[in-house]
DNA sequence: TTACATAGTGTTATATTATAACAATTTTAA
DNA sequence: TTAAAATTGTTATAATATAACACTATGTAA
C-alpha cells in the first residue's frame, strides 16, 4: 500500500468521488485549476492507479472508475455492469465468479492470470421504465 | 444470414483471413486500392459486422477479429484470450462459461443480456520459452 | 553523505482512434 | 411504384493516447 504521489493523488481523489466513470480529458478539465495541464500527466497518473489497482478501466467505454473492491488491490480479475441506457457502471464482487474465471482453463488447459469482463444490460432504474 | 454489402464484404474479407486481430486504420491502409478511401466506410462497415456477429472487437485492444464461433452469430456473448507478450488473440467458445456467464445473476438478482469476456496470459508458444 | 537507481514531473508535438454533418444512391418491402 | 431503410462518398473535426526530451524528487545502499 506505497503513498500516491501529488498528481496519482489529486486524480485519484477526482475519480473516486465521481458517481460516474470519468474520460481521461473530463479529468483533465477538472484537475487544470489543479496545476495538471497536459494529457500526459493525466494518462500517467492512470496508468500507475490502474497498476496498483486503486482504479479501474472500463474498455468499452474508454473510461475509468475508482476500485470498490477491497480484496481487489490489484487489478488482475475485475468485472463490471453497465447499463446500456443510462450508462451506469457497476463494479462486480462476487466470490463464486471470480474464483470461477480465476480457475478457467481454456481447451488446451491453459489458465490466465488476468482477465475483465464487461455484462450489458439494464440497471434497475431504467428497467422499470 | 443476411448478405453483406460491398464494403462490408470487402472488410470482412480481410479481416477474416488475417491471422490476427486487425485496427481499423491497418484495414484503411489494406483496403485503399480496393476504394474504400475514408476512415469513416470502414467504420461504419465494422458497426455492421460487429452487431450482426460476424466479427468481434476487442476492447482492449481496438481491434477486430472474424467470428471462429458458428453458434455465435449474434455478438452478445463473447470470451477471448489475449497473449500479453505476442498479442495472439483467440476466441473462447465454451458451453460451460457461456452458460455460467449467461445465467450470472449480480447482487440484486439482475441478469444481462450481453457480456464480454478477456483473459490475458501467456499463449503456449510463449510460455516455453 | 554520497552516489546510484527508480519514479515522478513538465512540456511540446504528434500519433491513433472515432464521429459529425451533409448529399447522394441503392436496396427492401409494402 | 413509391416510401422507408440501408449504404455509400466526402470533408472536416473530435476524442483518445503516446513519443521524445529535459529535469526533479525519492528511496536505498555503500
Ligand atoms: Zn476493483
Ligand atoms: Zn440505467
Ligand atoms: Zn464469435
Ligand atoms: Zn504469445
Amino acid at each position: 500500500m506505497q503513498n500516491l504521489s501529488k498528481n496519482q493523488q489529486i486524480i485519484f481523489d477526482l475519480i473516486d468521488k465521481s458517481p460516474e466513470p470519468l474520460k481521461a480529458y473530463a479529468i483533465l478539465f477538472n484537475v487544470q485549476k489543479k496545476g495538471i495541464k497536459a494529457p500526459l500527466q493525466v494518462y500517467r497518473a492512470l496508468d500507475k492507479l490502474v497498476k496498483i489497482g486503486k482504479i479501474h478501466k472500463i474498455e468499452s467505454r474508454n473510461a475509468f472508475i475508482a476500485c470498490n473492491n477491497s480484496s481487489c488491490q490489484v487489478s488482475n480479475a475485475t468485472a463490471f455492469s453497465i447499463c446500456e441506457v443510462c450508462e451506469k457502471v457497476t463494479e462486480i464482487s462476487n466470490t463464486n465468479l471470480s474464483k470461477y474465471l480465476s480457475n478457467f482453463k481454456d481447451k488446451e488447459g491453459m489458465k490466465f492470470n488476468k482477465y475483465n469482463l464487461e455484462f450489458f444490460g439494464l440497471c434497475k432504474k431504467c428497467k422499470n421504465k
